[in-house]
DNA sequence: CATGAATGAGAGTTCATTCAT
DNA sequence: AATGAATGAACTCTCATTCAT
């Protein structure tokens, strides 16, 4: 790594969580050169504008996110166990990522609404990943045989997404903890309930 | 209505959408001059400055949505179908809602944060009365008998609310109304499986 | 004195004070509505803007000065005692021309250089008339026989307005009425000394 | 001297009098960027705001008339001879500074009177210095032996200044010299008769 | 006559961005 | 590659003045 692409890293890392916690549009150059310690020109430098730092400062908000969640996706060893990893390892980190200005989806989702396009567009694609992934996970687990084929990838996948988006937003609203932790424990009542796959000649010998 | 409580109102209701749309600080002035076609003068004539217009314009946005609620709350002659009627209006209302910029109460959270503080208490004010209102349908439930006492009034709430919230911000960030829709039919989900309180005699001949 | 004579006045008494202290610009329509109790429209009804007040106000304001002189200089019996009577009548009124922001004449003086036009020429005119009022007490204390020939009427005006209004100026500054006090004691003397005429025959006597 | 440095006294020097002339409240940013040639961005990257520029303009007339003071103090070989500056500078410099705006003090003190309270401080201040500094020359000149012992210090600064700031303001307000040229007239007549210590033996003699 | 809602120019100030050094 | 002085448009807000009622 070059001189010039740790000093975009630098710049990146520093910048990143008050970009989180003003807001695109309230994060003023000021508060930038502030935060890092460098110039307007290093800055501009470096970056092409406030826009294009934003979109990375948004990215690298979401990389520590997404870098915990996959530890802990990759660890688990049914595809129960994978999905569960969302509830479980937003249990770990909630607090912290409250604490540095919330959810950068919900908060840039919002934030970035009918005002800045690219950082929308960025934020649209974050989401539909997540999504993805969620389905992905799903239905390998109906073709490994762990879940039932009539279980709904999509629906789970949209819940879970407005389950923990609806608890950051308003667990960092209300400063009230208890949104955060009941949307996270219906996350994991809505995967126990997934629908598994039943042997039937199991279920035969049952009788 | 005298002349300038007209012209309140008339500022209010032509204003607040926008401030939905683009968020408190990225709704100018001149946004505002725009949007009512008055002058500056006009507007601060009338309202001590942007922030009062914000809140006003914030509980303008608010009470479209409480009017309706409130109908149904009433009609519904069960505390389950008064319950129901939080999915039900919001399944009638949502895509007005998006289309004038999405819930006033998430944007407003999020939007608000660490700058706006006497928009950000409003909207903490207004989750708070959300929550108690849910909390007082179950709760009277429970002491109609038509629920058993162990439901939990708190946690039904928090999870209606962290439900609806997620689905608005997802389906106004995505465009996807499977968002929306995904997160009633579990708020439907979540109130029909209320516990309901069992008569004993009937409990005794089921044996 | 008609209704509308009395609305002016009323205003023009109500708002002087407030033009004195705070100065011709820094006075806005608004401290005069507060002040006045009436309405935008009633100022505009009765004077053509604010420079047409501003005029008045600051005639009221002298007048005060001017009435409470006039009494003291009728009152005296020599050209003498008609000269004294500025420093005597000066000490009684001072604090309270203090206490009501100063005096009119340095304080729209320097507030109206360079800026209003018509307020500048009112208060040079008043310089003026007041110069000519001390010229002629000296010339026609002369023409009398009570000063000799050689004593100069200009000087000794100039001298005494410099004295009470630097007085003025200074005292309203710094909050410490010394300045007025030895300004006035300053006056005393210069007005003491003016030459008297001397006796031939009377003198001749005295050896 | 930095670039930084350069830009900030050029900004001073030109702007200086511009608020000498029309005051501190009617002059406006437009007329400070239209008199440096600078934009609104350049005023506010090199001051805080009007407050502090107009608080150094100030200081930069100010220092003007000082340095020449200073100069003439330090020349003067005996007591009344450096208190005799006072005069003897101002007939040299007082048509210099009556077309810039006049004295910045008398112009200063009412202009900020009931406003602009940190340049009132600061004109406040430099009345004291002023007075302290005559009464060290006349202190000065009793324990040095020039003059005699119930020579009184305050009273003689407290009249100097006061004809001196009456003298601008009122030659300022009418454009009539006289009375500055009286005012310094009165005041070397007031310094010449400050009480001499008188040689005992040669008192004697005269008998 | 009096009202006060509305005007629109202009106030002080901030900001993302540029560019000579 | 980095600086920070300078820009100028845009910001919120105030003001003297007008005019329909």
């Amino acid at each position: 790594m070059g001189k010039a692409e740790r000093t975009k890293d630098f710049i990146i890392q520093q910048v990143a969580p008050v970009f989180n916690r003003k807001g695109y549009a309230a994060t003023s150059l000021k508060d930038l050169t502030d935060t890092t310690g460098l110039s307007k020109g290093a800055i501009y430098g470096n970056f092409a504008n406030k826009d294009e730092l934003a979109v990375l400062a948004f990215e690298h908000n979401l990389s520590f996110i997404k870098d915990r969640l996959k530890e802990n996706i990759i660890a688990g060893r049914t595809y129960l166990e994978k999905l569960l990893a969302y509830p479980n390892t937003f249990r770990i980190i909630y607090r912290q990522v409250i604490q540095s200005g919330g959810c950068p989806i919900v908060n840039t989702a919002i934030d970035s609404g009918d005002v800045n396009d690219q950082l929308q567009a960025v934020v649209r694609a974050a989401i539909d990943e997540w999504k993805r992934a969620i389905v992905s996970l799903v239905e390998e687990g109906i073709e490994s045989g762990e879940f039932a084929r009539n279980s709904n990838a999509e629906n789970t996948a949209r819940v879970l997404i407005c389950l923990v988006e609806g608890g950051y937003a308003m667990t960092r609203a209300t400063g009230d903890e208890g949104y955060m932790e009941q949307a996270l424990s219906q996350v994991e009542a809505l995967l126990m309930t997934l629908p598994k796959k039943i042997d039937n000649d199991a279920e035969w010998r049952l009788i």
